[in-house]
DNA sequence: TGATATATTGCGACTCAGTCTCAATATAAG
DNA sequence: CTTATATTGAGACTGAGTCGCAATATATCA
């Protein structure tokens, strides 16, 4: 399986973009990063480094980022936009407490025999799937049980 | 089963509110509509018939019939937040098309049992669902197929 | 009914995320 | 090295949504 930066230049050098330093440094932190996050925590975790970025860049950057595949939308917690990385990671249900805002990331084998009937069913070709569960992780659930 | 309004003043009183006309003409608008729907296209909706309304009041009781459980956000598909009724509607699974924003519902019995067995299996209190499909759906893929 | 307390409303100012414009700069190709 | 094109940063701008506050409506109780 090709690389992030890999992924990336293709993508680039497609639609006769070029990879700069810029690119590559944000590319390089997004991939640091191993849980959801949003544009301005990005700009932020940026801005540690150099104080050479605007907050424009950023946001494009991640567009560009979605478009070639290896960052997607994902479950939005605030008034913010948040992403998650795509690339050789497997779509996955994702379950969100209510209490602690904790999100746990389970495969989506259980579901997806049923999702597929009802797909052919109403005759629909799936291209992506959101799931997001809301409720009690078993810690928050534990302790409203005393 | 109770009625909206019934639903929503039994709310009111509860918190110590009040069953105004504003709210009363809200509600009334809210529930004539079928499809889904932003803060904003109730505003137009309701400036048609009145010219005595501000936008901060649709806002705060679009958040009461939300807390009172007859409104819910729904699959987001513009800047602005988007809702739906809940009251006596059953969850739903969202299939959106990609190419011409249809949405589809059908219901979630195709997928609560392998949803339920994951929810057992990591100890999670569901409360919510959020099920959404993007894709193509029988029209769009027909004319694709040519 | 009238007085009082409390909730509601409209208005407009404000916040905040995200986009856009544009001039200056970096990059790639020849 | 030259030229054409893409990129960048800065800050103005947009649009959704919130907030504070004074004026108004509503409910309670004497």
């Amino acid at each position: 399986m090709k690389d992030h930066e890999e992924v990336f230049v293709e993508f680039l050098q497609g639609r006769g973009l070029k990879y700069t330093r810029t690119r590559m440094m944000i590319l390089d932190i997004v991939f640091s990063l191993h849980e959801h996050f949003d544009a301005e925590q990005l700009y932020d975790l940026i801005r540690q480094r150099t104080r050479e970025m605007s907050r424009a860049t950023v946001y494009r950057t991640i567009q560009l980022l979605c478009e070639a595949g290896l960052l997607q939308q994902s479950v939005r917690f605030s008034a913010r936009e948040t992403y998650e990385h795509i690339y050789g990671h497997p779509k996955h249900i994702h379950w969100v407490c209510s209490k602690c805002d904790a999100v746990i990331e389970t495969d989506l084998a259980e579901v997806l025999p049923g999702l597929n009937r009802e797909a052919k069913r109403i005759c629909f070709r799936v291209e992506d799937t959101k799931f997001t569960i809301v409720g009690l992780c078993w810690k928050c659930k534990d302790i409203e049980n005393g």
